[in-house]
RNA sequence: GCAUCCGUAGCUCAAUUGGAUAGAGCAUCUGACUACGGAUCAGAAGGUUCCAGGUUCAACUCCUGGCGGAUGCGCCA
């Protein structure tokens, strides 16, 4: 049945219309594989098919296409029975898969900025695309609560600390308190002084050593900085299952370090200790392995540092080792930014050599940066990174402005909570609609415009749902059931076409991690509503045609919340 | 220097991973409707997909070589 099983039949929706409503095209690399003639092959294979029941047409085109026109009676039926699933027009996935998700990953005692945005917002998403598909999702915020900075951090609390400041803006001061220290720790800056370095160092083996002071700074820094995670994540609306810190695997890092080396897959090299190639792969594709000056040179992955301390690389081994071991995953997803590229493709490699028989599948969900609008890293006027808290302030701020100017009649409560919704949906959608590879422009006037693939055109579309069903109920007018659904118009029948992809999008943004392709279908269903408003009149039409489109009506609202949900964004019945 | 990613309309971005005539929005120009909620809809114009080769039925997509940009390359995370 269209829109259930199509993907079993190697369809896919046409990419333009007028070829027909879903094309095979994968007959083509078949014949290639067996050098067979592809337009002789795709004749054979339709002359045995059968498939009037749902098609008015499957004809042969181009160089070896299948083109399936779909019978509208069989459009109407498939999208009745679909729109009766627990979540209309979605199909859970047939063996659900256990998947860990690792994302966000902020630094206790720093501010949350906007470097956090986009593995926050789309490791959210993808959270929930793949339990909306019926998946076991785990996530996991691999918080930044242990390293040498604590060391810097240590010696500020003790020495320079302002309680006052802390009590009204602790994260402000904890960040006063770091960049005062910091650069006297750097040899490399000015401010350096050897003193301040030594007791950082000796703050820091204190702490790793368990001494009960340091314990004490470090677990009163934690619980400052857990007020600013919550508050942050309760206002974009993220939720995690696990918030286990790097400082959970310390217990582990030795002992991941010493199997590494028993095993022989690290040893040690200029006093520390590191992985390099096992020549099992071809150069090229090893990332122990690096070009230089013509020849293949060793490019090694760290796991302890000369001095005795762990890093990066070890917390990730032991990371990964502790989630295989707690939740035996099918999948573990971690989100993060380009530049850790590398980083990733070593602490794979080792993990497969440390384990050759897992057969967990690791990804690694990389995006680019963000920029200001004259194409630079995206910073404060002041040159300063901005704070993710100000962003969320300010997209809210300019959401009421907006809100105030179009809807001046109500309440300003109304309008702050509308303006809550579009604000921050804006931010969100505006940070999923890109490729995430690609390097993205911030505009505040893009992302709030009301006109174009925005979260304000998108919200907008779904509130004209909502009070056209709310209108419905006033006068009394059934939406009809579900059977009574008839098509007749061509802008129903796109309609109806394209709600039934919807699973096949959601499963799209599953399988490539790219919730750009849910954000432009959305557009592309919020497109086709105003068109079938624009050419069919619901409310004034007479009765079979009334109940079936207003029931179209609210289907298509029903899947505008459901994809906006996936994409991590509320909707509201006003605007 | 080497590696990874990117280069598409004036601007900001797509293109279901090798499929048919490369699509949207903004900006520009034109049109519809005293509106079942106009924050709407329709239309026009805009392209040598950075350049040069190659692979095949088919290339924005893959390969080779350039040019330009971002990022990363041994003790940060």
């Amino acid at each position: 049945m269209p829109g259930t099983d199509v993907s079993a039949l190697l369809v896919r929706p046409c990419p333009d219309p007028k070829f027909g409503d879903y094309q095979c095209n994968a007959l083509m690399s078949l014949a290639k594989e067996r050098r067979m003639n592809p337009r002789q092959l795709a004749a054979d294979v339709l002359a045995r098919l059968d498939v009037s029941e749902w098609c008015e047409k499957a004809e042969l085109a181009g160089a070896g296409f299948i083109n399936f026109r779909l019978r509208t009676s069989a459009l109407a039926q498939a999208l009745q029975s679909a729109a009766r699933a627990a979540h209309p027009i979605v199909q859970t996935a047939k063996p659900p898969r256990t998947i860990v998700i690792d994302f966000s990953s902020p630094n206790v005692a720093k501010p949350m900025h906007v470097g956090h945005i986009r593995s926050t917002i789309l490791g959210d998403c993808l959270a929930r695309t793949l339990r909306l598909l019926g998946h076991r999702v785990i996530t996991d915020n691999h918080i930044g609560d242990w390293g040498t900075q604590f060391g810097m951090l240590l010696v500020g609390w003790k020495t320079v600390l302002d309680r006052a400041a802390l009590a009204t803006d602790a994260l402000g001061e904890l960040e006063r308190v770091y960049r005062l220290v910091s650069p006297q720790c750097d040899e490399e800056r000015p401010e350096f002084n050897p003193r301040v370095r030594d007791r950082a160092r000796l703050e820091l083996v204190k702490l790793q050593q368990g001494d009960a002071e340091n314990l004490g700074i470090w677990r009163e820094m934690i619980a400052l900085s857990q007020v600013q995670f919550d508050t942050i994540y309760a206002r974009l609306g993220v939720q995690f299952d696990h918030a286990l810190g790097e400082s959970f695997y310390n217990p582990r890092l030795k002992a991941v370090v010493e199997e590494l080396r028993a095993r022989g897959i690290a040893r040690d090299s200029e006093g520390a200790v590191c992985v390099f190639s096992d020549g099992s792969l071809p150069p090229k594709d090893d990332p122990f392995l690096i070009h230089k000056d013509g020849a293949w040179a060793p490019n090694p992955c760290l796991i302890q540092k000369s001095d005795g301390g762990f890093n990066y690389a070890t917390t990730d081994l032991a990371t990964l080792a502790h989630r295989l071991e707690t939740w035996r995953p099918d999948e573990i997803i971690y989100v993060t930014d380009g530049r850790q590229q590398l980083h990733f493709r070593q602490l794979f490699a080792t993990f497969r050599r440390w384990h050759p028989e897992a057969k967990v599948k690791l990804a690694h969900v990389w995006f680019g940066s963000i920029l200001g609008e004259d194409g630079r890293p995206f910073k404060t006027r002041a040159g300063e990174t901005v704070k993710l808290a100000d962003l969320l302030d300010e997209a809210e701020e300019r959401a009421f402005q907006l809100v105030t100017r179009l809807r001046p009649e109500l309440s300003e409560a109304k309008r702050r909570e509308i303006a809550r919704v579009v604000g921050i949906g804006a931010v969100k959608y505006a940070d999923l609609l890109p490729n995430r590879q690609s390097d993205y422009l911030f505009s505040w006037d893009r992302m709030l415009a009301l006109e174009g693939n925005t979260a304000p055109y998108l919200l907008y579309a779904y509130t004209r749902t909502q009070s056209l069903a709310r209108k419905a109920r006033e006068s009394g007018v059934s939406a009809g059931d579900v059977s009574e659904l008839k098509l007749g118009a061509l802008e129903e029948i796109a309609l109806a076409k394209h709600l039934l992809n919807f699973g096949l999008v959601l499963e799209a943004v599953g399988e490539e991690y790219r919730p750009n392709f849910l954000c432009n279908y959305l557009y592309e269903l919020a497109g086709l509503l105003s068109r079938f408003w624009e050419g069919c009149p619901v409310l004034k039409s007479a009765d079979p045609e009334r109940s079936s489109r207003l029931r179209l009506s609210e289907l298509t609202g029903a899947v505008l919340k459901q994809g906006l949900e996936v994409l991590g964004l509320e909707t509201t019945d006003q605007m």
